[in-house]
Formats: C-alpha cells, structure tokens, sequence
DNA sequence: AAAGGAAGTTAGACGATGTCCAAATCACAG
DNA sequence: CTGTGATTTGGACATCGTCTAACTTCCTTT
C-alpha cells in the first residue's frame, strides 16, 4: 500500500515527504468526500505529529497537482473527492452526505456553454432526501 | 415596486416590515448572485440602519419561504438567487462569477436518482474560462 | 562528513463568514 | 395606554481557511 502510494505521488509530479504520504494514504482510500479538518483528524490517529497548516497544504497541493478535486456543494466546508473519474453527485440534503453517481447513469446534452467562454468541467447536482416512511 | 414587493412578501407568508422589504427590494431587483455580505452593503445605501444579523436571518427566512434560492458553489460563501426558475449554472473560474442558464437550453435525462432516494432537486452546474480573452 | 540552500513543516495570528444570544424596540390587539 | 409576541440589534462567539516567520529536513556539492 506504502509504495502503491509512493509511485501515485511521484506519477502526480508531487515530492515525497512523510506528511504527504500520510495524507495521501488515508485521502486516496477514503470512498467518503472528507473536508480539511476531517483528514487532520483522521491522519493523526497515526501520524500525530502534523500540523493543521500541513494538511491545508497538503490537500491543495494535491488539487493542484490532479490527485484530488475539490468540491464546493456544501455551505459549511470545502469536500475533497479522491475520485478525479468524471462523474454526478448526489447531496442527502438531510445529512448533508455526497454521493458518486457514475457518469454514464445520466445522459447530458449540454448545448454551447456561455456565449465567449468556453466549458472546462460540467456536472450534474442532484440534492434529495432518502424515501422511506412518509408520505 | 414598493407595492409589487410588498405583495410578493404576503404571498409567501412573509410578515413585512421596513428591513425586510429594503432587503427585499434589493435582492429581488439584482441579476446578480450577490452574498450576504454584499446585500447587506447594497441595502444600507438606502436603509442606514440595518444590522449584519437582521440581513442574515431576513436571507434565511426569504430562503426558507421560497422567495430565493441559497447557492452553495463557490468556496467562499453562499450565494442567493432571486430566480427561483428551474436553471443551471455556469461559473467562471477566473472570476468567480455565476451565470445563469435556461432550464431548456441543456437536456438532462436523468435516470433513477440513487436507490432509496429521491430528487428533490438537480442543476447542472458547469465551470469555465473566457476563451481567448487576453492572457 | 560538512556546509549551504531549497523545500517542507510548524504554531499561532489573522480575516472572513455565519450563528447565537440577551436586550431593546416595534406593531398592534384589547 | 398596556401587555404580548414578533422583529431587530450589537456584539460575542465558532468555524474555516490563509498567511507568516521561524524552524527542521533533505539534498547537493564539495
């Protein structure tokens, strides 16, 4: 897993250090859509010694560099999504929750963008609440 | 258009009072997707006296009674929007800026949201560059 | 091995956004 | 006028994210 780890850093053009590797290591095998201060809680269960202003650091650094993407849907936080596969999400507006949806489950025909821009990235938002009881 | 708010502020079951129609009067008038900060600068252009707090829970309860639409796409605040129309978005990178785009203009077939789920709500919501604007 | 420089990390200060609270004010029915 | 509930207010507060300046680590060169 360490050098699995190691060789994606290197491939992303990202200079190995300790903190990297252990940000990398929780972030990159995460299916949830953690926020900052999420990753710094997990990642000092078993690295303490790591500063809050290293993982910002860290996480932006990897969205610069393609590992990571960072989603802005939520009022409260910045998400990191360890998916960079296109695809959908879906908001449980209840729990504030997101969710892959892969990208071939919806069919967009997006027509031209803007008048004198150009698109760079698309996706489909879907916010809803789980069915169940009620109604 | 004093009259005009007034009666869109009863029809959504919203008790007027002299803040709460300045805020309106603003908000409902602008193409723009201000923040709340930014409505509360614009309102005391005309209404001097009106405090931080009161433009924030004036924000929410229009939010919560259907007279705008809170936007959550931006990392730096959320965003209102007095078109309460079924649209998508298109944001520009460079500026952060927020359009808006016709319901019609892209073709969304959505298949089934997420088991155990359902849609209350969908956009697309796309981001982009000016194209070949200087540089 | 030693020195020097670049890269990375750190703690804490800082600014911005948004919420909360208790007190003051307002609107209005009786 | 008086009491009651709704609204507004200022400021304290919490959170998120950035910044800075000092410190440490790593790597290169000798």
């Amino acid at each position: 897993m360490k050098p699995d780890v190691l060789r994606i850093l290197q491939e992303h053009g990202i200079q190995p250090s300790a903190q990297r590797v252990a940000v990398a290591e929780y972030v990159l095998h995460t299916m949830e859509h953690p926020s900052a201060d999420k990753v710094w809680a997990e990642v000092q269960e078993n690295f303490p010694i790591i500063s809050r202003a290293t993982v910002y650091n860290t996480l932006n650094l990897f969205v610069e560099k393609g590992l990571l993407r960072a989603l802005h849907l939520a009022p409260d936080s910045v998400l990191f999504d360890p998916n960079t596969d296109r695809h959908h999400h879906f908001i449980d507006e209840r729990t504030g929750r997101i969710y892959d949806i892969p990208w071939n489950q919806v069919e967009v025909s997006h027509a031209k963008p803007l008048p004198g821009f150009e698109i760079q990235d698309y996706q489909v938002v879907m916010r809803g609440r789980r069915r169940h009881a009620r109604r």
